[in-house]
DNA sequence: TGTTGTCTGATGGTATACCAAAGTCACTTA
DNA sequence: TAAGTGACTTTGGTATACCATCAGACAACA
């Protein structure tokens, strides 16, 4: 139904000036551009994002409470550092909260459920065979924010999604391994069918398997490039 | 062993504005001082506190990622707002993470772990009987400390903290209510017996059943009042 | 009565100034 | 030469003034 006033609807909602500076550089982390440790100096980032100050810290004690940016006292922030011993802990916390939603999901799954489930698995079968690691992450990522919400458990996606933002920097790298190309795809293709059949236990283990692998992957990334 | 310098210590060691301000509107909001759904006029609080607009910004991005405060276009921040959907999915996660957790430091409690928890325990004991539900509420934080970082969860526990900021109204009156008193202290020492005799499943165990009635209370209090 | 214009208050955004703390570095002195 | 000293620079922390925009209230007017 479309109705003439519809044609004169503002597009550009009002996205604040401080947004854009966040998902920027909030981007900026996760896709590498800013180095793991790397110092941010305000004065600098209002240079390159041609912004004042003001925007600049508010975005940063936003990224401070996100966990992606970790402040010393009069040193000022820099980009988090990711040991092993926090990675583990957030391949634990997802892991339960995956399982929990994964079989949730499988239990009241209805039938726009599982055809949005089917069509976000589709997507990551052609990111697969594309090779693109940042589409392959985007359409994951889709594919567990259906899971999550059909689910009703979107604080629990909120939490997930943060603690994805830690660690995103190891999650393209395993992603992007081709052990993972071999089994992944069957792996979330489990979890679909597990979903789709309404076997909330084969979801659970299904999320567990592909979880487990995925930290052991990480665990191999993160101990050989600093040890 | 007390040298002449000592004395001229400076005390007040680098605490910032932006913390004061930050414990202080924190603090505020969970005890109620700032009413659920009030709006936080900036220029107003600057006068309440005595710190300049920076300041109150900054503070308010930080509250507003922890979930305290909700900002919407052009109205500005409010003190965030519950309903028992949401209140549902917190007490969902937090049974995840507190059960993983006690699990975990039944498996791995040493000697000083326990004595840790004991004392921890003799605290909220004290605190029953003496009827202060701040202390009562720090008494059972503290108990929960002890489990998280004894099994090296630190990470689930900033978790747990930020979620339990976003009901700490409702756990307020849970701990407050009496059907509580009554059995609220015998399942705190059923935890702390299980964890003590190194029993994983039992620790699991006295945990849902404990957040399990906590929730079911604050259910009732918060149905009661706005349906 | 319903529309319109105006006014006020609050927010978002920006720029700037000042101060304090910490690091740097050359210079002086024992 | 090496240690200490003091000035300079960088950076963060805080305060304040200014402007544009938006929402809601309210009065004037047709």
């Amino acid at each position: 139904m479309m109705t003439a006033h519809d044609d004169l609807k503002i597009e550009q909602m009002p996205q604040t000036l401080r947004e854009i500076v966040l998902g920027r550089m909030r981007g900026a982390i996760l896709s590498g551009r800013f180095a793991s440790g790397e110092r941010l100096v305000e004065r600098t980032l209002c240079d390159q994002l041609g912004v004042s100050r003001s925007v600049v810290r508010e975005v940063i004690r936003i990224l401070e409470a996100e966990g992606l940016v970790e402040t010393m006292p009069n040193r000022g922030p820099m980009v988090a550092t990711l040991d092993w011993s926090r990675a583990r802990q957030i391949y634990d916390i997802r892991l339960l909260l995956e399982q929990s939603a994964a079989a949730a999901c499988a239990e009241s799954a209805d039938a726009a459920t599982k055809a949005k489930l089917t069509e976000a698995l589709q997507a990551i079968a052609a990111a697969f065979t594309s090779g693109q690691s940042l589409t392959l992450a985007e359409a994951t990522t889709a594919f567990y924010r259906v899971i999550f919400l059909s689910a009703g458990q979107d604080i629990a996606w909120e939490i997930v999604q943060r603690l994805n933002g830690r660690i995103s920097r190891l999650r393209a790298l395993t992603l992007a391994t081709s052990e993972r190309n071999v089994s992944g795809l069957a792996r979330m293709t489990r979890i679909h069918d597990a979903i789709l059949s309404n076997d909330a236990q084969a979801a659970a283990l299904a999320v567990r398997d592909h979880l487990t692998e995925a930290a052991s992957i990480a665990e191999r990334l993160l101990k050989s490039e600093e040890p």
